[in-house]
DNA sequence: GCTTATTTTTGAACGAGTTCAAAAAACTGC
DNA sequence: GCAGTTTTTTGAACTCGTTCAAAAATAAGC
């Protein structure tokens, strides 16, 4: 999978193309799955050429990049109103991570195949690496807000680290749903309820004083795995 | 990736030209990678016809199986001198995972591809699938061994789930080696010596009996999650 | 030793991702 | 409006994984 970035366009026609050839892609992509669609079948329905396509997206991973993004913008609309409703972390946290499996319902069957690709370290996909990768950033960034806002007294080392700790939750949760072949996915469902359950316990218990030097040591290492992706960020540069 | 079982061989000379092509195989797999290994350049080298590797490997990720087999097989063998000598879990922890990142070294370049694939829920790579996996199973032992021999006062439930949680953490390491692009990995190393050490003061801790409640409940989950993997593997037969 | 069944091996083909040189269209400065 | 430049678009190739029917080699039964 040779990397080529999708070219920026230059021109009005470019631009309203690469759209069309976007629209299509994702129409396909949720038709028949990822390994069905193919770049010729792509270019064909767009109406364009098979080169056309590679134009403007250098591969078709690129494409699936476009997906990413929607998803997550559609999640973050679709949390927004249960963030300020609720009221407790729990609370937030238990319905924002139920609708991200509703938002990502329709992408089951291909979502494997974005967590695929996302695991090559080089791949632009990898949500891991890239820490300024802006959908990744606008991810943490719904944690970001869910942790200010809560009135539970959690010290602060934690708390700072606590948006990026529990996204690494949510891509687990992700990871699990994906694996999960039980029928509508109830088993994801229970695993959220008791999860969130038992991450909310965790942290009032990581908040005890007395946890304080295992609490330390812990967040050092997490500050280790973050450090690790600028690096590699850096590396690319 | 359309699965195809890899054939077996019901003759003298089909096991030796089945050999002959694993071997090859890893050898070019190694100079090269992944991405850059042809099955027409393994066929080619091997002096066997493209079909006829076909005919023994059903597709390019059976190879990859056998590697995975391989380096398996020389961690364990590494690994053993380590356990019998030490005597703490924490230091038997330590060296064999120590052991372990040194026995991949060879393979730092296309051990992610090897995790890119086996993250798709249907490769017979992916290895939180197929519990019933000989590798993955004899990979586990390694740490039932471990924990077995530890006279720590360790309760039974942990004690149960405990080799499956190492060797979770175990993947996770992996993993970040993957991503590790520091030089000779020394970020890895330094992350093995502090979370083996934080491993060990979570163990004891969760030993605690006031910590009875919180343990049973995060025991039930990886339950949960060793039965996902179950019912998968039920699924593909 | 010959016939028949099975296994191994071949070689050609297909489908899909990707590349690239060159044609067509659009834009720019005058 | 036009010459020159840049961008868009094309279509034909190339590579590589994979499949398959049929040929060659081997094993089994008599």
């Amino acid at each position: 999978m040779p990397a080529k970035k999708s070219t920026a366009t230059k021109t009005a026609k470019g631009e309203q193309t690469k759209a069309l050839i976007l629209n299509t892609a994702l129409e396909i992509l949720h038709e028949r799955g990822y390994e069905a669609t193919t770049m010729r079948a792509i270019a064909e329905k767009a109406g364009v050429s098979l080169g056309n396509a590679y134009h403007y997206f250098g591969s078709k991973d690129h494409l699936i990049q476009a997906f990413y993004h929607r998803t997550h913008e559609d999640h973050l609309r679709a949390s927004l109103p249960a963030l300020a409703k609720e009221t407790s972390l729990k609370a937030r946290l238990l319905s924002a991570m139920r609708l991200k499996i509703e938002t990502l319902e329709p992408y089951h069957e291909f979502a494997a195949v974005l967590f695929q690709t996302a695991a090559d370290p080089h791949s632009p996909l990898n949500p891991f690496a890239h820490a300024a990768a802006p959908v990744r950033r606008d991810s943490i960034k719904l944690f970001e807000q869910m942790v200010e806002q809560t009135k539970a007294r959690i010290p602060t080392d934690l708390r700072a680290e606590l948006p990026y700790l529990l996204w690494l939750y949510h891509m687990g949760i992700i990871l699990f749903w994906i694996h999960d072949s039980s029928r509508k996915h109830v088993r994801t469902y229970r695993l959220i309820d008791q999860t969130v359950d038992l991450l909310d316990k965790l942290i009032s218990l990581a908040s005890n004083p007395f946890m304080r030097p295992v609490r330390k040591r812990a967040l050092k290492l997490v500050a280790e795995l973050r450090d690790l992706e600028a690096t590699e960020e850096d590396a690319l540069n």
